[in-house]
RNA sequence: GGAUUGGUAGUUCAGUUGGUUAGAAUGCCGCCCUGUCACGGCGGAGGUCGCGGGUUCGAGUCCCGUCCAGUCCGCCA
């Protein structure tokens, strides 16, 4: 027997109990005849104490950090109690002890707030996993995995494994490709979601479908992107949109109570793609907080329902040059911020000027708390029509109004940017406080300038909205003038698509799928796929229309994502055990790597000289 | 593919306008210490300043190239 207890249970009513631990050495406290020595494993850290009797025995047996060792003795109450952790009470009185292993000088310090880098951590993840903080976020992924499970299992959802090794449909993320050496020159591709296989396990009739899945894509990184990462991927059928809505919000919230032991009853909003891009200039708005935006100038083509912020109070924008010229003019209204001084404007001017957010300049209106007005535009706007505009801003005595003006596109985005900018500088967005949010109605297609065509938004799978259905059929998607793409009928068709956003950021999304093989052959033609080609890479699914497909649609969690929002985390990498870096490199493994002549000639890859 | 920040002791970092022998903290090693838990005290070892080239009397510092890492844009149905 190598232990009786682990190193984080014992407590003061063990006192007296003869008990064996074994686990990793994290301190030695020396002092002449005693020694102290913080025993860690999973569970905690126990201190144990070696009297003077057990010295010569150290001396012979010289410890250091992390070796690994086994101790008997007797539970002891401490004379000294250390409140901070939960063992604080007692202590061991070593009797015997024997080193299991020993260690090399580990190269960072293992403990909560290490001295180790990013890289060093990475290269050295088998030490990072022993830090208090990694595994308790490993711990966290634990529990909304399992409570995910339950809820599923409960919901009557059967959790089906789909292969890795399929078809490559370079449609989307670019595949990650495997050789086949039985079949000489063909490829595998390693699955960037279960798509296709859970539509066709809805034909089979397994009518509630779920899988905590790896999938991969082949596209270049961030913080919150892995080259392989997880899904909750999820499918059901005989179903609408409403019916997925409230059974993963039912999820969400089921995980909130089960991982964070939050009751999140609120009702959870439900916004159009239109409102989000509107409203906060982003299709997945953070609503923590409020500063939404107010559109002073817009393409009608690109809202053709909406009207201007200010239309009703006289206002034209175009009397300040650099607004004249611009597409977009967009403001909205930092509270509290009216007396921010030339220096922190100029700051603020200089971050929208960054190339990420490339912004030619700022323009700014001060609602000062004594009723007065201070503007970097105020000589082309009388105090009347700055008052205007603040209001229609939405702003208050002591607020600062925020202006940009330029494209559309990337005026759009940088406000966006700069009210999430705003908003974590003024403390609005909290790692405790959770949000969760539906945006509906997204496009079904946008436009691709490179190739002159329209792709899918989500992807080719997904239904257009049912009165979008004529218009999608009946007109040709062929785009005549690039330019003038956004007047072609398809760039306002509507898909029966959702995306659940928490806290501003995507985390799952799905929609309602095409299940008649004659609307699906359309949509592969509105993408620009001959008949061949469609019949070439999803004839399979095509032939599974045929033998009687029910209505279906479903959606997917980002899983390390979730996770990494749940512990307040901006990177998904402490989230997952072992993770790559930015270059998709795993430097703990040091892969990818070259592999063997003889392992390449058994692909029949041709070698360079 | 692009922008940007960084690379100096085992580790985390400082290093001024280009100027003598490149520093601090921590870790490591040795000695002392019977109640510590960030123990303490004394002493010691430890450096290809990422790599290559250039400017200069002189480069950690300036210039060019390159590699690695981080963040972002493009990309990610």
């Amino acid at each position: 027997m190598y232990r009786s207890h682990t190193c984080g249970e014992l407590r003061i009513n063990n006192v007296n109990e003869t008990t064996t631990l074994a686990g990793w050495v994290q301190t030695i406290r020396k002092f002449g005849a005693i020694t102290f020595i913080d025993l860690r494993d999973r569970y905690g850290i126990t201190q144990l104490l070696f009297g003077e009797e057990l010295q010569a025995q150290l001396d012979a047996n010289p410890l250091g950090r992390e070796y690994v060792l086994q101790a008997t003795g007797k539970v002891n109450e401490r004379t000294n109690k250390n409140k901070n952790i939960p063992t604080g009470d007692v202590e061991i009185i070593v009797s015997s002890f024997k080193v299991l292993n020993k260690s090399a000088v580990p190269p960072f310090t293992i403990t909560d707030e290490t001295d180790g880098g990013d890289e060093l951590r990475m290269k050295y993840r088998y030490l990072d996993l022993r830090r208090n903080a990694v595994k308790k976020n490993l711990e966290l992924r634990y529990a909304v995995g399992r409570s995910t499970r339950n809820y599923l299992h409960e919901n009557g959802f059967m959790d089906i494994e789909t292969p890795f090794l399929i078809k490559s449909t370079p449609e989307g993320a670019r595949d990650f490709v495997v050789p086949s050496r039985m079949n000489a020159g063909q490829f595998y591709a390693l699955p960037q979601s279960p798509q296709t296989f859970k539509q066709l396990l809805m034909v089979s009739g397994y009518d509630r479908y779920y899988q905590i899945v790896k999938c991969f894509r082949d596209e270049d990184l961030r913080a919150d992107r892995q080259p392989e990462f997880t899904q909750i991927d999820c499918e059901m059928s005989f179903v609408e949109q409403e019916d997925i809505l409230n059974m993963f919000e039912g999820l969400v919230k089921r995980i909130f109570k089960d991982v964070k032991g939050i009751d999140y009853t609120e009702i959870v909003e439900r916004m159009s793609w239109e409102d989000a891009m509107w409203n906060y200039g982003n299709d997945k708005p953070d609503i923590r907080f409020g500063m939404q935006l107010a559109n002073l100038k817009f393409p009608k083509h690109t809202f053709p329902l909406k009207t201007s912020a200010i239309n009703e109070a006289g206002v034209d924008v175009n009397a300040f040059k650099v607004f004249e010229d611009a597409e977009t003019v967009i403001a909205f209204a930092a509270p509290g911020c009216s007396e921010y001084s030339r220096k922190q404007t100029d700051e603020l001017t200089e971050w929208v000027k960054r190339p990420q957010i490339g912004m030619k300049g700022l323009a700014f209106i001060k609602r000062n708390t004594d009723g007065t007005y201070k503007s970097s535009i105020d000589k082309f706007f009388a105090e009347d029509k700055l008052k205007a505009i603040a209001e229609a801003a939405g702003a208050k005595a002591g607020d600062l109004v925020l202006i940009l003006a330029g494209a559309e596109e990337r005026t759009r985005k940088a406000t966006s940017e700069l009210r999430l900018e705003m908003g974590k500088r003024l403390g609005f967005r909290k790692d405790n406080e959770f949000k969760l949010l539906w945006v509906l109605d997204f496009p079904l297609f946008e436009y691709d300038a490179d190739e002159n065509r329209w792709v899918a938004r989500h992807h080719p799978f997904t239904s257009p909205k049912p009165s979008d259905i004529e218009v999608m059929i009946n007109n040709n998607p062929v785009i005549e003038n690039a330019e003038k793409y956004l007047e072609h009928p398809y760039a306002n068709i509507k898909a029966n698509a959702y995306d659940m956003v928490l806290n501003g950021n995507e985390i799952g999304g799905g929609s309602i799928r095409i299940f008649q093989r004659e609307l699906q052959e359309k949509m592969f033609a509105a993408l620009g796929m001959s008949v061949e080609e469609s019949l070439h890479k999803f004839g399979f699914l095509l032939g599974a229309f045929e033998y009687g497909a029910p209505p279906h649609g479903g959606l997917a969690f980002g899983f390390d994502r979730l996770c990494a929002i749940l512990g307040g985390s901006e990177s998904i990498r402490d989230f997952i055990a072992f993770p790559k870096n930015n270059s998709g490199r795993d430097v703990m493994l040091d892969a990818p790597s070259t592999i063997d002549e003889k392992q390449l000639k058994e692909l029949f890859i041709e070698t360079k000289a």
